[in-house]
DNA sequence: GTCTATATCGGGATAGAC
DNA sequence: GTCTATCCCGATATAGAC
């Protein structure tokens, strides 16, 4: 019941998204163990005790940071859904974001593979959080491989794209190497459009 | 000049090498930065104050585990070449470690791929190291290919497989799904045969 | 809501006795 | 070569003033 609140230069709600964003950045870039409060306060220029009247633990930090990323890549799926008029072209938005954020991922790798990757060495308690990021882009993988009418391989072919978009990003991450990665794009493109084929000359 | 050296119950090289076993396996199980010195003083059982007669630095093992893994793998490579008589053969053997390892990379993925993700990451010194071991697998599987009759497309060829290997471990990791991992390797042994048969056909 | 100060803990690294 | 004891630092987390 405080007006005063529309008042201040910054409200809760405000300045918890600004350290989320902080978190999910530093989080990628030197992986979660790695990042410690004082970053984080540091990069939203915080004090850390203040900080703590945000979040109690850093495990609520990672709640935060990977619902927001869900969030994102919702978005980002509804987006590149009304950019794509057809599944094949969303399919191919999807493979093409190992070249799209090309720099990020060559010095960081994927967010969401490097980060499961993380959870599952620590044995840390948000694994299936992260694990629904995954599902996030297999669901809407599938999807799009039922509407291009591949029956019951729909789930198969969503699997293989994710294979490939990890593996991309690993060896991207690793060698820094732009040719093999948008050979690798090429020949994943080619494998799509022989399944789009093989489906629309069926019956 | 010493002559109790070889009466003494562990020579120093013994322990030196238990320890590198033990930290090798520790890496592998709960990622680099997460492994303390405690925990590897701990699994060959030494007290912390002896074990930097062994190792002064973390860096210094990590060194150690990484030249370790590298004769590890050109033991075993050379051992499939012993065991597999023709190149193909000895690709479809590599890319059926992610089923063969299928316990240990559901739990804690490839120990190569995350190694590399992680000191990415930490933008750790010793990542060039653990690039020289990818360049192994690369290189030994880039000499298969060139004896199939591929021509130039060798190295395409070579990390068109590691592509598809840290891809499915990562998912064999994220998601424990067995049935998905043996699809994605179907589908690459498929990929295989079609590379040999069109190599075979040309003049 | 934001700050400073502080408690507490774990890990890397060293010194020196045996 | 192995041990105990210790130093030092960074990180999580808390208390309490403003």
């Amino acid at each position: 019941m405080s007006y005063s609140v529309v008042m201040a230069s910054h409200t809760a709600g405000e300045t918890r998204a600004r350290i989320v964003a902080a978190a999910d950045r530093l989080v990628y870039e030197r992986g979660f163990e790695h990042t410690s409060f004082a970053d984080v306060a540091a990069a939203v220029g915080l004090s850390r005790g203040n900080f703590y009247y945000h979040f109690r633990t850093k495990d609520e930090i990672l709640d935060a940071v990977i619902e927001a990323r869900l969030a994102g890549t919702r978005a980002m799926l509804a987006e590149w859904e009304r950019q794509e008029p057809t599944p094949a072209g969303r399919v191919r938005r999807f493979a093409r974001i190992v070249i799209a954020n090309g720099p990020d991922i060559r010095l960081y790798g994927c967010p969401l593979g490097t980060l499961t990757a993380e959870l599952a060495k620590l044995r840390h308690p948000a694994r299936p959080q992260a694990l629904a990021l995954f599902e996030c882009f297999r669901t809407w993988l599938r999807e799009q491989f039922d509407a291009i009418g591949v029956g019951d391989n729909a789930d198969a072919c969503a699997m293989h794209v994710l294979v490939f978009s990890q593996g991309a990003a690993t060896l991207s991450n690793a060698y820094g190497d732009d040719a093999m990665v948008e050979c690798e794009v090429a020949s994943l493109e080619s494998w799509l459009a022989g399944v789009v084929h093989e489906s629309s000359v069926r019956p």
